[in-house]
DNA sequence: CCTTTGATGAGAACCGATTATCGTTAAAGC
DNA sequence: GCTTTAACGATAATCGGTTCTCATCAAAGG
């Protein structure tokens, strides 16, 4: 998938070293580390082309713009805190969801995110 | 809360009537029903006017705009249905989500959403 | 029925997020 | 090194959703 310039290293290595979904900004400061000048325009450029090279994924929770972590990891759900707004991965799940449904509905997926303080935000 | 016009009661009745939560837009034409003329604006106004009333909820879920439903009802979850892109109430809540989050975290509240194909849908 | 004034409708403005533009920079192959 | 050209950085443009503006309309009380 193209070139390796600097930019898409600090960038890739920015969600490596987070280990939890970035959203663009948050990606910039964090590869900022590493290239200072970076632009945002190339953090939309390269996590898309990343996402589409299914190196990242999309994170979707409600109500804040989209986030993204690397790809091809285990099932797993998110937890959101209200404090600093950060988003960490929860690596259990219950299962089960598909008989909650209403008869006749058919369940192909689920979402769960957990709202709260996250540990360093407890402190 | 001001006056009773024949837009918001309108509107009242669309989120009544619909049973599961509605986007202004779907809002909109639901209740163009009873007002045909009815503006996006009025909409928008009165939502928000019956958010603050405690007479509306916001639900807001993965990658779509806010949807607003009825306030009072009791603990439950959504489905989110992929063809339609309509959305469901699902009344039963598997609860035990606390013990999820790793330790050191605070588990306040949670999000459940189901995807898939919903009863009209599925035909 | 008349008056007052809050509510409405149409469309402009706004907003934050994302994408496109374009001149410049720097990977990568020779 | 030199050349080619993909990628970059800055910023303008775009986008969907929502809010604002203002002239007009119609609740609600007298």
């Amino acid at each position: 998938m193209g070139r390796n310039t600097r930019q898409r290293t600090a960038i890739r290595r920015a969600f490596e070293h987070a280990g939890r979904p970035l959203r663009p900004r948050e990606c910039l400061e964090l590869a900022r580390g590493e290239v200072p000048d970076l632009g945002i325009a190339t953090v939309y450029r390269n996590v898309n082309a990343l996402v589409d090279a299914g190196w990242l994924r999309v994170v979707e929770l409600p109500g804040t713009p989209d986030r993204y972590e690397t790809a091809g990891r285990n099932h797993h759900h998110h937890f959101h805190c209200r404090r600093c707004d950060g988003v960490y991965e929860v690596e259990t799940c219950p299962g089960g969801f598909a008989a909650m449904a209403p008869t006749g509905y058919r369940v192909e997926d689920h979402d769960l995110i957990l709202y709260g303080v996250c540990r360093s935000c407890v402190g």
